[in-house]
DNA sequence: GTCTATAGCTCGATAGAC
DNA sequence: GTCTATCGAGCTATAGAC
């Protein structure tokens, strides 16, 4: 009954989840998440019987990270207008890692589409939660017909923002895009 | 004086050039070249002192790519407005292949800026190969002082477009996108 | 539950015959 | 120039002691 192993399964999903992020996933190997933990390679198999059991662990830990966001989002304002700048605003707060090594979904996405469909269905559905949170958000402001086309619009406009920061190593782009994303999305509320 | 090895050498670099699109550069191993050429995996030593050397051959094929897409945007038509539209629809005309695998340059930064930030440097340089042209196209429609930003703009829509296109696997969205982009440059250039 | 040792494979790269 | 054979390192995964 004693779950002492929660906190090594713990620390494996927290290290493999930033070394995905940082070093890509299939260039990440069990050593660096055994350097990184200080778990020894060969335990790992005790929590997880493979290197994609490790990454759907990731996955759905970058999924509730990705609902702590909307959360904040949502704690940020009561008005829909500002939740959706919080959310754009992201861009900023997170600009470092940005620059350095882009999207955490979408670089994930990029990758697993090219070795393993599967798993990149799992990152489409973490995108999925932030679309329909985004669809929520506009369609409270007024717009209950061109809500999913708007929400598609928006992501677009992110992974944009993030892939050209990443190419230019420019932070002030990734700025002057958050920027006029809000004030793009004024234009928008402005009219309802 | 003979050079029979063009023949080889060249055959390696398309071979390397699609499967590093649609594998990942990581990903893709002599093995797999080889297979794909019928030339055995040693003999690329003779033409490559090292795999980073291949993906610099790579890199500088998919620069005369981009270079010679820029000419078919250049022919397609004497309007600079039109040429853009020309440059817009790659993304329809690739779209089979942006679906599956994202954009070929995109894609490939993403990989590169985790793993070798000297080789993304060369992406980095093709990116603005692009960027220049469509400034220039930009400028000569009128816009002398916003051509830099808008040019970053237009980059930044296309490749917003394809990572949510191959995220969602959507084929609608990627045209519906083209569609909107090409309303968006209509917009902007209508008021020169 | 935790750890070491290692199997079995594939990788990039090398050596050398022809 | 073209090919085969192979090295040494690194990988995921397994076996088994404690």
């Amino acid at each position: 009954m004693k779950q002492q192993n929660t906190n090594s399964k713990e620390r494996i999903i927290l290290a493999a989840d930033q070394l995905f992020y940082v070093r890509g996933y299939s260039q990440t190997s069990f050593s660096d998440i055994a350097e990184e933990t200080g778990i020894p390679r060969g335990n790992f198999y005790y929590y997880f019987k493979t290197k994609d059991e490790i990454l759907s662990a990731v996955l759905e830990h970058r999924q509730s990270l990705i609902e702590g966001l909307l959360e904040a989002c949502e704690n940020s304002s009561s008005e829909p207008r500002d939740q959706l700048f919080y959310m754009v605003d992201v861009l900023v707060r997170e600009e470092d890692s940005i620059i350095k090594y882009g999207c955490p979904l979408g670089t994930l996405s990029s990758e697993l589409s090219k070795t393993s469909l599967t798993m990149q269905q799992h990152v489409k559905s973490i995108f999925e939660t932030l679309r329909q949170w985004i669809e929520k958000k506009l369609s409270s402001a007024g717009f209950s017909d061109r809500s999913h086309s708007l929400s598609m619009e928006m992501l677009s406009r992110l992974q944009g923002t993030t892939v050209l920061a990443n190419v230019y190593q420019d932070v002030d782009f990734l700025r002057r895009s958050a920027l006029q994303h809000k004030q793009w999305l004024s234009e928008l509320l402005k009219n309802h």
